[in-house]
RNA sequence: GGGCGAUUGGCGCAGUGGUAGCGCAACUGCUUUACACGCAGUGGGUCGGGGGUUCGAAUCCCUCAUCGCCCACCA
């Protein structure tokens, strides 16, 4: 009959509402409307990379943002939710590199760098806005007039402010150390870019010569037969047999490495990179191993035939308490330059670094001919063969072992000695200061350094931090404690260039002043005396002075003066950080640092360099610190904590107030999304067949408090489905008519109503093209009066529900409980609403009965609009269905939001609400608040009627359990007899009647029914379904033996309570009653049952 | 090696001291005038094992087991 589309189709309502949006400038935020009473509400969006593509976790993310965001609207607060993209350098610069490997066949070599970077903009341009685009198909309501990207002119202004600032304060360095290197990427990588991950390879035993065997020849403990010699026993030998005693067993059986029969000393070394064996500097034992302890300070002769720059054919060996004589042979060979581990001990013993791998991972000359150019794990082959033809391989077993991968290019890193710029962590609190811990630990701020040698204090910030889950707290907290200085430096081309420019100069008493005032003032300037080329290999630099031009008390400070003690050859340093590029510093010989930072190091200032930072601008202002931050717990080093550290030095404060982390996206089977299993779906995929409102729905019922997510297709389904039924519960409103007194159907007719609503003119929902007249509020926000004689039981029933919905979805979301406020509305509104009130409903409108009395007519088939109560009655049915779907609406909207806001123009709740109250948009409606004590006691609203319903509902599915055993199909209409144990109002006999599907039912105090016919025994009264033709005498019986059977379970349970004695004395008097109580009902109950029973014999 | 988390019907989850729940799946019946993207109904769990506290434990404590995640320089 109706044109009304019978399914909600998403596909145009999502594209036109979202539009509307945009034009009115719905999601912009003003700060100058912050006030008291309009407080601020802020998020940073986690900035996707550039070049990305929207996937689950995105989806998770910022559906939940995104609920926030438009929750905090309805609760009447000033909301930014801050978009943007990350430049993501290296995932950026690998994936121009790889179009242009295959569209053109070239390098970025081929091109030079200043060509590279404008490819690599114009790829920036190219895909840069596709996910936000995939992010407005998804509904979020961000900024967009704000969108920010790491790489813009004031974003990167920021990045160099801060590395001049935190250069100046000495806490950023360069220096020659040991870093994750990438031979793919060819690039330094921080700590946190690596990842572990075991490895099955080999572990080799080789053996080398003790170069000084013929000293211990002749030992006394020496059982050699041919011993001709006499030697003189070495000191060492008895020293470390004393020592032996005390050690481990396992230590202890081992011998003093001694000449064997052929006079040699063989020391076995265990290792799992042969290749490096040309890097060897020294050997390592144990100073208290009493196998190896009297060989230190002797040397081994390296076995490998090697070409080798000065003496190192001999290398020596060493003591150190790093080594551990249970692993391996405990003889462990020191590579310094190739092994963090190896290269604190050659730090330790003044150890030479030899460096025999290039920065793509294969051998350099120094590895020696049979090496040099291959590849490091080709290499590691071919040492093997040599050792092997030297017969000094051992052993060689299959051995799986922790080794670091670079997260980008999935392949080993290599620790590899080199220049680059380091930063000591900025001080910040740590968690207990900072983060909320609990009710127990509501601890006073104990600042630390995250440096500790550092020392200097840090003042508590001025809030604290809630971390959701609270787990995390540790997490960070752990982190914040063993954090090493971060390598910054990467050698990429894209991201910000270190605006370092460098010059090696002479400087002399006569000279630097007039060379450093060249330079121009407010520079910052450091001028490293420089080491002499045979010295770089020392770790560290020495710092001889930092003085800035045109600071006069820094120079006063300093007092630094070339003397004739200091002059000689410096490396001068200037950071730059103003509004130039520092290009002219080429006319004076600097040339810049060519290295790039690290792009976590633009994404720490994102909360406030976002905002305009360093101007005090007024978004800065009014929306910083943010309020909440959503973000995945994979990136809580990366990029959280150094948020909070940036924040915490440049701000003063810390950045958020909350930080929630998600789970992780997983597949049904959990595993992890991933493009090579193939099992991640596409979100705008899902979002073309199911809608985006479903997507959301789905996701976050599945989304419970920081937990994994098991994403199943499924949940999408059950998004669309419920979608529809919203959708479909507001058309059956929709073809009962008008509410009466709201205006936006007065005087219009059931049908004209259908008709407009059907109509050209006003398409379902259709925006409003003005903006309506600002209007006071009625009082309950209802669209028609709810007139309180006329409300039903099942009326005040949902309203109750009503009441608890609403203030389960405000508990859930202010707690972040996402699937909790899901599965409250679902509960609500399918489970109750639809299921219960609406059925219910169906009495008063389409009810056999006109007024309050039975009209005896018995129409089985009364058409729509037809029949039912009066139309008093039947308005204020209405009302209440409005009152209840106007706050469901409401409560959907953060979830839902492109049905919600059709459905809000569709059904007409926008019209007697001011404009920026729910007028022009769902957005800006109050978020309902829970019915008030008033409310409740105007419309009588209490228990007694929510009991009586519960009752009514479940006679209902107990008659709907007769017909199902009964064998009546559910279509078939039926003669039910009621015989009720009190009064019983003619509607609620109609809501029975309807509930049941009944043909008639028949209310008869008196009746009398032929022995076997089913019953329902109720507190309401008893309900029989007599049925026609043969009473089947046994099976009536057998249902209700099965039912005594539950019965008698149950009040044995109870009993079995109560008869406990220690149960009665110690059990709280609510408990106690509760039981009896429960007890009695179910007393009851068995006797009407036998009761019935009894009756069939 | 340390830390954190999980273990509840076939699957995914809720339930922090008082009658074990939800969704999906399964099964049965239904073109009932909002919705088959639907309606009505059914079956299915000794809450990972063991021990303890308590009148009472899925819930608190101890212990074991299994799985997952994070951190850690054992060659």
């Amino acid at each position: 009959m109706s044109e009304i589309p019978k399914a909600y189709e998403p596909q145009a309502v999502e594209e036109k509402w979202y539009q509307f949006w945009l034009d009115q400038k719905r999601f912009v935020a003003d700060p100058s409307r912050v006030s008291e009473k309009r407080p601020a509400y802020s998020i940073v969006i986690p900035p996707p990379n550039v070049t990305g593509m929207l996937h689950m976790g995105h989806v998770l993310n910022n559906t939940i943002q995104d609920i926030l965001s438009r929750k905090a609207r309805m609760d009447g607060k000033e909301v930014l939710w801050l978009p943007g993209t990350d430049h993501a350098g290296i995932a950026t610069q690998v994936q121009v590199e790889k179009a242009l490997k295959k569209e053109e066949r070239k390098t970025k070599y081929d091109l030079g760098r200043e060509e590279f970077l404008k490819r690599v903009w114009t790829w920036k341009e190219k895909h840069g806005g596709i996910i936000i685009n995939q992010l407005k198909k998804l509904g979020c309501s961000c900024d967009w007039t704000r969108e920010r990207f790491t790489m813009d002119p004031e974003y990167s202004r920021c990045v160099q402010k801060v590395f001049v600032e935190l250069y100046k304060k000495g806490l950023i360095y360069r220096g020659k150390r040991m870093v994750n290197w990438c031979p793919v990427s060819q690039t330094a990588l921080s700590d946190e870019e690596v990842e572990m991950k075991p490895q099955k390879g080999f572990m080799y035993h080789f053996k080398v010569e003790v170069a000084e065997a013929k000293d211990f020849l002749g030992s006394a403990r020496v059982p050699r037969a041919d011993s001709g010699v006499a030697a003189e026993s070495s000191l060492n030998i008895f020293q470390s047999e004393e020592l032996a005693s005390g050690a481990t067993p396992d230590a202890a059986r081992g011998t003093h490495a001694l000449p064997g029969p052929d006079g040699k000393i063989w020391l076995t070394i265990a290792t799992t990179r042969p290749e490096t064996i040309p890097g060897d500097t020294a050997v390592a034992v144990n100073p208290k191993d009493p196998r190896y302890a009297h060989l230190i300070g002797k040397h081994i002769i390296r076995p490998l035939p090697i070409q080798i720059p000065r003496e190192q054919k001999l290398i020596p060996i060493i003591g150190d308490e790093h080594v551990d004589f249970e692993f391996g042979t405990g003889v462990l060979k020191v590579t310094p330059a190739h092994d963090k581990a190896d290269f604190e001990i050659g730090a330790r013993h003044k150890l030479p670094l030899i460096e025999i791998m290039n920065p793509n991972g294969t051998m350099n000359t120094l590895a020696g001919g049979p090496l040099e150019g291959l590849d490091r794990f080709e290499a590691r082959k071919v040492s093997v063969e040599q050792l092997k033809e030297l017969g000094v391989l051992v052993e060689e077993k299959p051995y799986e072992n922790n080794v670091g991968y670079s997260q980008r290019a999935d392949v080993p890193i290599e620790p590899r000695l080199s220049e680059q710029w380091f930063l000591k962590y900025p001080a910040v609190p740590e968690s207990k200061a900072c983060v909320e811990q609990g009710d127990d630990s509501v601890g006073r701020a104990s600042p630390r350094a995250a440096n500790p040698q550092e020392g200097s204090s840090v003042a508590s910030p001025h809030q604290k931090m809630q971390f959701h889950p609270q787990r995390w707290a540790k997490v960070y907290d752990h982190w914040l404690t063993n954090i090493q200085d971060w390598c910054i430096s990467r050698q990429l081309w894209w991201g910000h260039r270190i605006p370092v420019w460098h010059k090696r100069m002479h400087l002399t008493q006569s000279n630097w002043k007039s060379e450093t005032s060249a330079w121009g003032f407010d520079r910052y300037i450091r001028c490293i005396k420089n080491e002499t080329e045979a010295d770089k290999s020392v770790p560290e630099t020495d710092v001889v002075r930092i003085f800035s031009d045109g600071n006069e008390v820094d120079l006063k400070k300093g007092a630094f003066e070339i003397t004739a003690q200091n002059e000689g050859a410096y490396d001068v340093f200037i950071a730059v950080a103003l509004d130039d590029d520092g290009k002219w510093l080429e006319q004076f010989g600097f040339t810049q640092d060519p290295d790039v930072l690290d792009t976590w190091f633009s994404s720490w200032l994102w909360p406030f360099a976002t905002m305009g930072w360093p101007e005090k601008t007024p978004t800065l202002k009014a929306f910083y610190p943010t309020t909440d931050l959503v973000t995945g717990p994979d990136i809580i080093f990366f990029w959280v904590a150094r948020m909070i550290m940036a924040g915490y030095e440049f701000m003063g404060d810390l950045p958020f107030k909350n930080v929630y982390f998600t789970g992780i996206i997983r597949d049904k089977q959990g595993r992890k999304m991933s493009k090579t299993l193939g099992n991640s779906p596409d979100p705008l995929e899902l979002i073309s067949r199911f809608g985006a409102d479903a997507l959301r729905f789905g996701t976050m019922r599945g989304a419970p408090l920081g937990a994994d997510v098991m994403f199943d297709e499924k949940d999408v389904e059950l998004g669309r489905n419920f979608c529809n039924k919203l959708w479909n519960a507001c058309r059956f409103r929709q073809m009962q008519g008008s509410a009466g007194v709201s205006p936006a159907y007065s005087g219009v007719s059931p049908e004209s109503s259908l008709n407009q609503f059907q109509s050209e003119e006003r398409v379902l929902g259709e925006p409003p093209n003005t903006a309506r007249e600002t209007r006071a509020l009625p009082q309950f926000e209802v669209e028609g009066e709810i007139r309180r004689e006329l409300l039903t039981s099942d009326d005040k029933w949902i309203l109750l529900k009503l009441d608890a919905a609403i203030r389960e979805v405000t508990t859930a979301l202010a707690e972040y409980k996402f699937s909790d406020a899901t599965a409250a509305l679902y509960k609500f509104f399918w489970s109750e609403y639809c299921d219960w009130y609406v059925e219910a409903s169906k009495a008063v409108f389409f009810g056999s009965r006109r007024g309050n009395e039975a009209d005896g007519t018995d129409n089985p088939n009364p058409p729509p609009h037809v029949g039912g109560y009066d139309e008093a009655q039947k308005q204020n049915t209405l009302a209440v269905m409005d009152f209840v779907l106007s706050n469901t609406l409401r409560l959907f909207h953060p979830f839902l939001p492109f049905i919600t806001e059709e459905l809000w123009h569709g059904m007409g709740f926008n019209k007697d609400l001011p404009a920026e109250q729910g007028g022009n948009t769902i957005m800006f409606a109050h978020w309902p608040k829970p019915l008030d004590d008033e409310f409740k006691s105007h419309y009588v609203l209490d228990e007694t009627d929510e009991q009586f319903v519960n009752t009514k509902y479940e006679l209902v599915t107990q008659g709907r359990n007769l017909r199902r055993e009964g064998n009546i199909p559910s279509s078939k209409r039926v003669k039910f007899v009621f015989k009720p144990s009190g009064e019983l109002k003619p509607l609620d006999a109609e809501v029975l009647k309807i509930l049941l599907n009944a043909e008639t039912l028949e209310v008869n105090p008196t009746f009398a029914p032929k022995k076997g016919t089913p019953q329902v025994l109720s507190p309401l009264g008893e309900l029989y379904l007599p049925l026609e033709g043969l009473i089947d005498v046994d099976a009536e019986k057998s249902r209700l033996s099965k039912e005594l059977e539950k019965i008698d379970s149950e009040i044995e349970k109870v009993q079995g309570k109560l008869n406990n004695p220690a149960f009665a004395e110690k059990v709280p008097a609510s408990v106690l009653d509760e039981h009896k109580k429960r007890l009695e009902d179910w007393q009851v109950k068995k006797q009407k049952v036998q009761a019935a029973l009894d009756a069939l014999e």
